[in-house]
DNA sequence: ATCGTCGCCGCAATCGTTTGCACGATATGA
DNA sequence: TCATATCGTGCAAACGATTGCGGCGACGAT
């Protein structure tokens, strides 16, 4: 990468003084004389001169980097907690390596390795659906790498986290269906390695339970694959073979609200008049779909500034070893839109 | 980041050797015993070694890391470019830097620095909206800096691009809604800058003419924000105030489209009985809304895979100077849902 | 016995930048 | 006049890896 990159030789040679003379220079280091520092400065901006990141990661051991990982980019959550994280980050002078893992632990694995490579300062994680073991990450952790996690948390200790209370979104909005009069709700869950599946599944629990409502176990129904076409298939199948179907339904994403919203309304069933659905995530297209979907907000840019925030505190705190455990829980709004609202 | 690191000296002082022997011994090259490589090897292994990649940057000038400009990750079709990208770029060993201009020239031309200082050996580009001068990519090329633009591709000379034929989809698009016997057909256009915009207006136009259909100037309505709030109040101000209101939209991206069959619903017309709708770049939810809505898919991840091969064949080739300018067009292909068939 | 060859390896420079230390020149004080 | 302080600057090592060149010992050939 050429692009007759100036350095700081460059400049040196021209002006008949030592690499350092010029370093401290530009560094408003004391014990350089004015006259220096103006000459200095002067040539550096008259020939574009802009230090080389590489050598400074190399000489400092450190890359004003950090790496995300993430499942998808496409899943418009991860997408708002992107540009958290960037609009943090930029603000503090480090840059941002992303890598998908398309929800594959080898993904995952790989990724770490190389962003290790290229010496990143610290790691944002929300790790895939194939994780169950977390090694990796407390080999790392063990070493006093910083590393937070965000929204998907693993359940060891001394983990330092932002989440989202999945639990009480779920149960707001469980509530919220109980409230509008609904009687048989039940719940599309997702994939079961996360534990933000289980908590939402456990909201969802607590709301019944809270409001004198059978808890039928069948009906709680697991969605791993997390496709639309998957959550439409089921709930076509279980629509069908009951003539006493459920009410309604509180799925543990948009995408899964969306498929079993086709295909009740394929069924002839009206959305919300004889099956009420609350999604979860709020989908940027959620508040297109006829009707209007119902969903659980996740405040996903508050999550990526924040989860930033306390890398970029622990990268410049390295020196005293042992950051405290700690976690930091976001609320969920619910939005109330016409499919649950009888 | 310490981590404590293994290095090649540490091998070479633990083997009484020095970090030429190790580094060539690693490397299989000529001159080493096989006695010495095989210690050297075994115990790389043994300590889990792996080379610093910012070292071997700073040496070889090439940080085996491309940039990639993007306007912003939550637009469902960059977003599968994405993927696209980074599957070649894993594969052939080179890592993804990813920044989002959130249409910002400014950040736009920021990021291209930093990118820089980072020794990025390559870029990839969709510049945002606000870009009408392309100063800062052409000072680049000058410099024989490789650059593969895709999708959004500047109406300069000498470049490498990617895109779509936005051209022939549009006029697809507006053929197809003719065939259905649609008659006054509107075109909501993208912002003005940017030259997929004035291609698919022109493959609108276009299929009006071949069909001896009026075109009439005022129902070609930019939508320069390109939200689905914007599109929504258009369309619905527009088709108040004509009695005689058209009986299609051809919106030049599907969440106008989206703004725009919310505002017609609401007015009381049918989709697509009274007015048929065809959208631009089939995103996620264009099937779940209702009714599903038409529209126009661009191949996003052939793209991403496209325009990095293109990329890394350029940066290999790097010393032959001047590559030729080249574009790749891509087919798009329409696809009829609901929202189009009368 | 001498020379050439070859196999195996180390020295040192290099990439661009930072930084502890020392050095020379001038100024200050006794 | 000489010791000492102060100021401005340069030398060289360091970060981790690569690589051209040269050295050294062993061996075969003459």
């Amino acid at each position: 990468m050429k692009l007759g990159q100036v350095t700081i030789k460059d400049i040196a040679r021209e002006l008949n003084v030592s690499t350092s003379t010029v370093s401290r220079a530009l560094k408003d280091y004391p014990g350089i004389s004015d006259d220096t520092k103006k000459k200095v400065k002067d040539l550096a901006e008259k020939l574009h001169y802009r230090p080389n990141a590489v050598a400074l990661s190399l000489r400092k051991s450190k890359s004003f980097t950090i790496g995300v990982i993430i499942p998808e980019v496409v899943h418009f959550f991860f997408s708002t907690v992107i540009s958290g994280i960037e609009e943090i980050a930029y603000a503090n002078g480090y840059n941002v390596i992303l890598c998908q893992t398309n929800e594959k632990l080898q993904r995952e694995l790989s990724s770490i390795e190389t962003m290790l490579d290229n010496q990143i300062d610290g790691l944002l994680v929300s790790f895939s659906k194939e994780t169950e073991n977390f090694d990796h990450f407390t080999k790392l952790m063990e070493q006093n790498f910083p590393i937070v996690f965000f929204d998907r948390v693993p359940d060891i200790e001394n983990t330092v986290n932002v989440t989202v209370n999945d639990f009480k979104g779920a149960y707001d909005a469980t509530k919220h269906l109980i409230e509008q009069g609904y009687k048989n709700i039940i719940h599309l869950a997702g994939p079961k390695t996360l534990p933000i599946s289980a908590k939402r599944k456990d909201g969802y629990k607590q709301a019944l339970q809270d409001h004198q409502m059978i808890l039928n176990p069948e009906w709680i129904i697991p969605c791993p694959i997390g496709t639309q076409e998957e959550s439409y298939e089921i709930t076509k199948t279980l629509f069908k073979s009951n003539e006493n179907h459920p009410d309604a339904i509180f799925a543990s994403n948009d995408i899964a609200a969306a498929g079993a919203m086709m295909a009740v309304k394929e069924l002839g069933l009206k959305v919300p008049e004889d099956v009420g659905i609350v999604g979860f995530s709020n989908w940027q297209f959620s508040s297109m779909i006829d009707p209007p979907l119902s969903s659980v907000e996740q405040p996903g840019f508050e999550m990526g500034e924040k989860a930033t925030a306390m890398l970029l505190e622990m990268i410049e705190k390295k020196k005293e070893s042992n950051w405290e455990a700690k976690t930091i829980v976001l609320e969920t709004e619910l939005l109330v839109r016409k499919s649950s609202q009888k």
